[in-house]
DNA sequence: CTCCCGATAT
DNA sequence: ATATCAGGAG
C-alpha cells in the first residue's frame, strides 16, 4: 500500500468533512471514558441521549459511585448490553478512586486495566481527551480502511499498525480517526454506502454500482 | 468461539 | 424482519 494514495484519501475526507460535527459528547476526560464504554453496539446518538441527564448528576468516579448500581442501571437501560456496561463502569469508578486518585490514567498500559476498557477504548481516551496520535480501530475505520484497501487484514489490532504506518508524518494524525468515523458513519456506510455522493468515488478501489 | 441483549435504519 | 450500531470479557 503506497503512503501517497492515504495521504490523497485523507486530504479529501479533511477538505469535506467537519470534525467538529457530531460525536460523542463529554465534559472532562472521564466522562468521555464513560461514553466511550458505553458507546459499544450503540449509535453515538443513543449514547449521548443516555449521558445528557447522567453527566448533569454525575461526572467524577465519586459521583458514579455515590449514585449506585440501581440508579445506573436506569440511566443506560436504552443502550445495548446495558446491564454489563453499568457495572463495567460503577467497578471502573472504584478502580480509579482507589488506584488512580480519581483520575483517568494516561497510560495504554493503565488504561485497558479497567473493567469494560479494551484496546479500541483506551486508544479514543488518549486521542479526544489527551491529544496523542492514536487510531482507534472501531467498526467504522475497520470498513473504511479495508474498502480503501488500506489493510487486507481482520484483526482490529493488524489494521491499527497497518493505518498507523501509513499515517506516520501526516499532517492530519490526530484527527484520522475521527474523519474515517464520520466518513463510515455518513457516506461509506455499512448496508448502503452512498459511493454516487461520495468525494472518494474516483478514487476509491471498491466502489459500488451507482 | 460465545455472551452481553436495546434502539434504529433499511 | 433483520442488519447494524465509536466492543470487551470469559
Amino acid at each position: 500500500m503506497n503512503k501517497r494514495f492515504f495521504e490523497q484519501v485523507v486530504d479529501v475526507l479533511a477538505k469535506n468533512i467537519s470534525t467538529a460535527e457530531t460525536e460523542l459528547k463529554y465534559t472532562n476526560p472521564f466522562t468521555l471514558l464513560v461514553a466511550v464504554v458505553l458507546s459499544a453496539q450503540s449509535t453515538d446518538v443513543g449514547v449521548n441521549k443516555a449521558t445528557q441527564d447522567l453527566f448533569k448528576i454525575a461526572s467524577s468516579p465519586g459521583d458514579i459511585i455515590n449514585l449506585g448500581i440501581d440508579r445506573l442501571v436506569s440511566h443506560v437501560k436504552t443502550l445495548n448490553y446495558y446491564n454489563t456496561k453499568a457495572k463495567n463502569v460503577l467497578a471502573l469508578s472504584h478502580m480509579l478512586a482507589d488506584e488512580f486518585g480519581g483520575q483517568v490514567p494516561q497510560t495504554r498500559e493503565e488504561l485497558v486495566r479497567l473493567p469494560g476498557v479494551g484496546r479500541k477504548t483506551a486508544n479514543v481516551v488518549l486521542n479526544v481527551a489527551f491529544n496523542q496520535p492514536t487510531i482507534p480501530v472501531d467498526t467504522h475505520v475497520m470498513r473504511v480502511a479495508q474498502r480503501l484497501g488500506f489493510t487486507k487484514h481482520t484483526r482490529p489490532e493488524k489494521v491499527e499498525a497497518d493505518l498507523e504506518q501509513l499515517a506516520e508524518g501526516n499532517p492530519h494524525i490526530h484527527k484520522i480517526h475521527h474523519l474515517f468515523i464520520l466518513h463510515g458513519r455518513y457516506t461509506c456506510k455499512a448496508r448502503k454506502p452512498l459511493c454516487a455522493q461520495c468525494p472518494l468515488a474516483a478514487v476509491c478501489p471498491n466502489v459500488q454500482a451507482v
